[in-house]
DNA sequence: GTTAAATATTTTATACTTGAAATAAAAATG
DNA sequence: CATTTTTATTTCAAGTATAAAATATTTAAC
C-alpha cells in the first residue's frame, strides 16, 4: 500500500512541538499549584480555591455578587455558592442582600476574614518567591512576555 | 512611628515579578486546561483524568501497577482506583494479577481502550496545535527553553 | 519461623468542580 | 398589567482529588 507523504502524513513538525510546549507548561503548573495547595493545608488548614475567593474580595472593598466572583475566577456558579457557604461558616465572610434587589448578595470579607487574608497572603507571595527562586529577571520577563502573547492569543 | 525601609520595606522587587509570573502562567494553563476539558466532554464524553490515565497505560504494553500509574500522574492511589473502576466498566482496561504477588495488578488498556485512545489522542494533538497556533516557533522553542529550566529547578 | 516493617491497593471522609435543573425575582415586551 | 425573558443564585448528580485509615500480602530481621 503506497502512502502519500504530502497527504497521509501530513503533520507538521511544529504540530508535534506545540504539543510537547503545553505538557511543559502544564507540569510546571500542576508543580506549583500542587505544592501551593499542598502549604495552604499544612500550614492553614485552607485551599487554593478559598485563598482565591477571599483574594477577589479582597481588592473588592464594596463586595461583590456571586455571579461577579463565579466570573473573575473562572469557575461555575453553584461552585461558588459551596466556597462561601464554608467561608461564611468560618466567619470570614458574609452575605449582604442588596436593597432593591432580592434575588441578590454583597459577599465581604469580615474583619477577621481580611486579617486572615493578608496573612496567607503575604506568606503565599513569600512561597513564589521562594519556589521561583533560581528564576533570574530575564528568565522572569522572558516568560511573562510570551505568556502575554499566549493568553491575548487564547481570548478570541 | 517611623519604619525602617531596609527592614519594614524589605521586599526584593523582583519577589512581586515572580508572583506576576506566576499568576499569568496559571492563568494561561488553566485557559487551556479548560478548553481541554470541556471539549473532551462535549467530543467524546470523556475526562482528562481518564485521557491522562489512558495516555500512561498506552506507552506501557506491559500494563502497569496502581501505584505505578498514580506516581506517574502525581495523583492519589485512591484516586487511580475510582479511574481505573471507571475505565474497567467502561471496557477500555482491565486488571491482570501479577503472578507471585497476589497484592498486585497489571492495568492494560483493552483492543478498545487502545482504539478509543488513538482517535483520542489524534484529536487532542490537533486541538493543541489550534489553539496554540499564534505561537511560532521562536516562542515555543523560548517558552520550551524556560519551563525546562523551571521545572528542573523546582525538582529539589 | 515468628514478629516487624514495607509494599500494594482500597475504602472512607471531606472538599472541589461542573453542567443542568430548579427557584425566585426583576426587567422587558406586547 | 399579564406574559415572557433575563438575571441571580442554589440544588443536584456525577466525577475528581486528597490524606488517612483499613486490608492484605510480601519481605526483612531477629
Amino acid at each position: 500500500m503506497k502512502t502519500n507523504p504530502k497527504v497521509d502524513r501530513a503533520e507538521d513538525p511544529i504540530a508535534k512541538e506545540r504539543l510537547r510546549l503545553w505538557l511543559k507548561l502544564l507540569k510546571a503548573s500542576s508543580l506549583i499549584e500542587d505544592e501551593i495547595r499542598r502549604r495552604l493545608r499544612a500550614e492553614f488548614k485552607s485551599t487554593l480555591p478559598r485563598f482565591d475567593v477571599m483574594s477577589a474580595l479582597e481588592r473588592a472593598p464594596d463586595g461583590l455578587k456571586m455571579s461577579e466572583i463565579s466570573k473573575r475566577l473562572r469557575v461555575s456558579n453553584g461552585n461558588i455558592t459551596g466556597i462561601v457557604d464554608k467561608l461564611t461558616e468560618d466567619g470570614l465572610a458574609l452575605r449582604v442582600s442588596v436593597p432593591g434587589d432580592r434575588r441578590a448578595n454583597l459577599i465581604h470579607l469580615t474583619p477577621k476574614g481580611q486579617k486572615v487574608f493578608a496573612e496567607h497572603a503575604k506568606t503565599h507571595e513569600a512561597w513564589i518567591n521562594e519556589i521561583l527562586a533560581e528564576l533570574n529577571k530575564d528568565d522572569i520577563e522572558g516568560m511573562i512576555l510570551r505568556l502575554d502573547h499566549l493568553t491575548k492569543s487564547l481570548k478570541e
